[in-house]
Formats: C-alpha cells, sequence, structure tokens
DNA sequence: CGCCTATACTTGATTAAATCAAGCGCTCTA
DNA sequence: TAGAGCGCTTGATTTAATCAAGTATAGGCG
C-alpha cells in the first residue's frame, strides 16, 4: 500500500515573481501535507512522546483505516518513526522525529492564535465525549 | 447556504489534565479550520492584499464551488471580510481581517519549515501548471 | 488448559466531501 | 452587436473518509 499526496494548487500564490517561486512552493509543499484531515492531530498528540498505535486512534477518535494510512504518509513525509517492538502481539510505537518535533511551536502558535482570534467560534469540543 | 465546521476530534490530546483541556480545545479548534482543504492557501493568497472571486480561483486552481463554501466558511469565522463593489458587474473583494493577518507568522514558519525538513519530498509543485 | 481481552492492521461497503460541467444575469471592450 | 469576464448556483460524477467486521496471536485469569 502507497500513499500519494498530491500537491494542492498550483504556484503562483501571491507572489509572480518565479524567483518567489521556492518561498510559495515551500509553503505549499508544507500545507499540503498539514492540510491533510488528522495529520496535524496526530503530530500534536505525537509532542507528549512516542505512543501506540490504538492510543493514536483513542485519542483523536480517528478510525483505524484512516489512521494506518495518515501514519504511512507521515512516516514517508519523514515526520515520524514507527518502532515494531513484537511482531506478534503487535506492539508498535511511533515517535516523532526531529522534522515533526520541529513543528511543535507551529502547532503551539496555532492554539494560541484560535485563543486570541476563535474564542467565540465554538465547535463544543472539550468536555463531553467519553462517560 | 450555511457553512457547518464540526470539530476534527475528541479533547484529549496528549495532557489528560483538565485545566489544560482549554490549551488542546484552543488547538482543535484553530487546526479543525486550517486544515480544511484549501483554507490556509486562501489565507496564504489574500496576505498580499485584497483579491477578487475569480482571481482567487484562478491562483489556487481551485473550483467555484469550493471556493464559495470556503470563503463562506472564513467570513463566519470572521478571518476575511467581503466587500461588494458593484452589485451588477459583480464586483467583489475579499480581504483578511486582523484575525486573518495574525496568520502571517504561523503560514510563514510553515514555509520556512518546509524548506527545512521538506526538501525531498518533492510534489511537483512549482514550474509547470499553465502552458 | 481453554476463555477472554487487547493490539495493529486489512478488506469491503457506505457516506460524506470535493471536483467537473454547465449556465445565469449583467456590463464592459472591440 | 458579438464576445469575454465576473461572481456565483445547480446537478452529476469522482474521490476520500468513515463504519463494520475480521485476522493472528500473546498474556492474564479461573
Amino acid at each position: 500500500m502507497s500513499e500519494e499526496l498530491e500537491p494542492i494548487s498550483n504556484p503562483e500564490l501571491g507572489s509572480h515573481d518565479p524567483s518567489q517561486c521556492d518561498l510559495a512552493a515551500d509553503f505549499i509543499r508544507g500545507a499540503s501535507l498539514l492540510q491533510e484531515k488528522w495529520v496535524m492531530m496526530i503530530v500534536y498528540s505525537l509532542l507528549a512522546g512516542p505512543t501506540g498505535f490504538s492510543e493514536l486512534v483513542r485519542r483523536g477518535n480517528v478510525n483505524t483505516t484512516t489512521m494506518t494510512q495518515r501514519l504511512n504518509l507521515l512516516e514517508a513525509a519523514g515526520l515520524l518513526v514507527k518502532t515494531v517492538h513484537s511482531t506478534m502481539p503487535p506492539r508498535t510505537s511511533y515517535e516523532l522525529t526531529e522534522s515533526g518535533r520541529a513543528l511543535k511551536p507551529i502547532l503551539e502558535a496555532i492554539a494560541s492564535w484560535s485563543s486570541e482570534h476563535l474564542k467565540d467560534v465554538n465547535l463544543g469540543a472539550c468536555p463531553p465525549t467519553e462517560p
């Protein structure tokens, strides 16, 4: 099973200067990855430390099919590494690489941005999900 | 037509401490919005200044249906304002609010992060899209 | 020992979302 | 006056996410 990530759009976003294309292209590469559903959530969750598959599924309330796919994608992109501890009671753990950990300030910035600018836009996330 | 944004997951992402719930909840609110397809691209594009509908469609290579939906969502979230200049040669422009402009450092951080950590992961974005 | 639960997935069916294709009212340019 | 462009909307199609179920096996429990 191979996961492919296709770029989200053509290059010219704001700057039409070809010398600036790299900047826009960099942004597109990063944004294309981060805007994939669950990606930021998974990375955020892994900031706390290495985690197993089922634990990730439980935390994010993601179904296993999608989680497998996203983890493969993130591994291919070099954001995390999968370590198989034992094959047959399946016991795996996922851990961020340096690239993954480098996203920490960005994710924190998103959190503080939304606390400042998204106060009223409530989606009803926090309190009740488990009894 | 009303756009609804539903939260992407349950709360406990890394911290199980209820006093930290707000931090995680803030992150989820922000990430749920930003990971919507095209959202970051649109904001990035609008950083250059107010832009019309068709221009945004051309820049991002997004189809009009999705663009309308995303713009409504972003307007509802308070990231941009729509200004109708004339009703009947339809001339509208979309402009970032302060909330939207506050995302600039975050988007720039994403660009520089991917230039440092995503070099090899090439998606074939930049050069050819239009003949 | 045999029963039960848990892990890390895969496979196939269903549902939700994004994209394509086309069109509308209107005005400005050629 | 014919054609192109603007800012959308509607309906059909393609693509992606989610649900439901199953697999092999280790370890705890009575």
